[in-house]
RNA sequence: GGCGACGUACCCAAGUGGUUAAGGGGACGGUCUGCAAAACCGUUAUUCUCGGGUUCGAAUCCCGACGUCGCCUCCA
């Protein structure tokens, strides 16, 4: 079967085919840095890390791009605030969501352009935009797109611009619109506010523009795919098709994904609310980053997640049967002849797994097949009726899935060498077992426990593994 | 008010007309083991929010009720 996405721009199951062949090209709200990110965030960054991830198992060529928003009115009011300028607040945190990225095993894009590195793009784009007709200026400089100019508005959304409520919390007077649902391009400077001179006036991004201005730079007027939180359909993503299409007169983006939201307590988590858990809370708390990339993972990304305690519990658990059962199946020996039921079950295994990501990225019963063929191989592990060739190509099997889910090599350095006193201890208590010395045995599994490694004794000998947080070069 | 998503076991979550309702977690029982851990086996939904209807047959389709959440305003 193919690849098929929903597209919300019509809600449509269509099949995904990049207007490039060679090069799929896909776009992502990425962050606007005035604070860390929390793990709602992270949903949906994970969530297009699923994407790309998948796209290249898939064989394709994936160029993606995530944008770092580095200036908007919160970053303006909370660097006056501290006193400092917004470049050193957003650095700060742009940092910070670069550590969590890496620690969430996010794939890192290709670009991260930052809106204030692009200033020169969106001006030329605007300048396009009050060309033709779509914008207009106001007497404080502020430019605003016309939205009676654009007859297609409202069509991702499923909004008809003329019932739209407003009145109800029209924004301030701050801004002279024509209409209140016109949105700011550009809004003319201010004391107190940063500034860039450009041929389009003083002033500085709203903040629509920079999507469309960033995403044409790095992959043209056309690419084929752009992700956000469901929350950046209106207006954010409704806004980008209008002034991006109205400047260039081409289709903007093929297929839009849109991930639901995190809840905590039954409610989206926000910041507005304070009603939210951030990555480095997680991890304080004894969680791994693994543990918390699946359980942003396990749930379909249209569905909203509810996310608890319990489901890290579930998560944890999760992850560490999986690195235990590519442990078991790495040290597993047997001079056994090849068994093709194991060749089966894993081109079975492989075969589910892409039938259910092809479909609109299906992650439970995806999940489901790879947990099918985990039990089948400790099955076959503890009957010892693989041969070694099957256990390393089982392994290769988990392995090439895992370039899709990123979850079941343990955190801090699972492959890394272990040290000579690992080794060791490990010799001794092979030796200490075979003198069935109980008390010598327990002493070394205690040290080596405290060392973080994890022994454990099967019919077939000792087994050990990296412990979750332990990089073992003790 | 408009638009949209959803209600499946103790928890999370697949399944969208037809043999025994995936998978993960948790709990309990068992096997293996010097102990421990891991693993394996078994038990945990005759039933899918509720009420009607269509059908030979529905968790799956239709109507209604109740309940939850989101967007319409900054927001992943």
């Amino acid at each position: 079967m193919s690849l098929r996405f929903r597209n919300t721009l019509g809600g449509a199951l269509e099949e995904f085919q990049p207007l490039d062949p060679a090069n799929v090209r896909m776009y992502s709200c990425g962050p606007t840095v005035y604070a860390p990110a929390h793990i709602g965030n992270f949903r949906s960054f994970v969530f297009a890390d699923l994407v790309r991830r998948y796209l290249a198992w898939k064989g394709y060529r994936v160029t993606w791009v995530m944008n770092i928003t580095d200036v908007d009115d919160k970053i303006i009011r909370d660097a006056a605030a501290e006193g400092i300028a917004i470049g050193t607040l957003t650095s700060r945190y742009t940092d910070g969501f670069l550590d969590d990225m890496t620690r969430l095993r996010i794939t890192r894009p290709d670009a991260m352009p930052r809106a204030t590195e692009h200033i020169p793009e969106m001006a030329t784009l605007i300048a396009t935009l009050l060309e033709r007709g779509h914008a207009y200026r106001t007497d404080d400089g502020s430019i605003f797109f016309r939205i009676a100019s654009w007859p297609a508005y409202g069509t991702l959304a499923r909004l008809d611009p003329t019932t739209q409520r407003v009145g109800e919390r029209v924004e301030t007077d701050e801004y002279d619109k024509d209409d209140v649902r016109d949105f700011a391009l550009w809004k003319g400077p201010r004391d107190g506010e940063p500034s860039w001179s450009t041929p389009i006036g003083d002033g500085r991004p709203g903040w629509h523009i920079e999507c469309s201005a960033m995403s044409m730079r790095y992959l043209g007027p056309s690419f084929d795919i752009h992700t956000g939180g469901i929350d950046l359909v209106f207006p954010h993503h409704e806004d980008e098709i209008a002034q991006s299409e109205a400047a260039t007169g081409e289709p903007f983006v093929r297929t839009w994904l849109h991930c639901d939201h995190l809840r905590l307590g039954g409610e989206k988590m926000a910041k507005r609310t304070g009603r939210l858990l951030r990555p480095a809370e997680a991890y304080a708390q004894g969680w791994s980053p693994r543990a918390l990339r699946y359980a942003l993972l396990a749930a379909h990304y249209r569905a909203p997640l509810e996310f608890t305690e319990d489901s890290l519990v579930a998560a944890t658990s999760a992850v560490e049967r999986l690195s235990t059962v590519l442990a078991a199946l790495d040290q597993y020996e047997s001079d056994r002849l090849d068994d093709p039921g194991v060749a089966q079950a894993l081109e079975a295994a492989h075969d589910a797994f892409e039938d259910a990501l092809d479909d609109d990225l299906s992650i439970a019963p995806a999940l489901a097949a790879v947990f099918d063929l985990v039990r089948d191989l400790n099955r076959r592990i503890g009957d010892r009726s693989l041969s070694s060739d099957d256990a390393r190509r089982a392994a290769e099997e988990l392995r090439d899935i895992d370039q899709v889910l990123a979850v079941m090599s343990p955190d801090d350095g699972p492959a890394r060498e272990v040290s000579g006193l690992v080794m060791t201890l490990l010799e001794e208590r092979v030796a200490a077992r075979a003198a069935r010395d109980w008390a010598r045995s327990d002493a070394l599994r205690d040290d080596l426990a405290a060392l973080g490694i994890l022994v454990e004794d099967t019919r077939d000998g000792q087994r050990w593994r990296v412990q979750e947080g332990h990089d073992g070069t003790a």
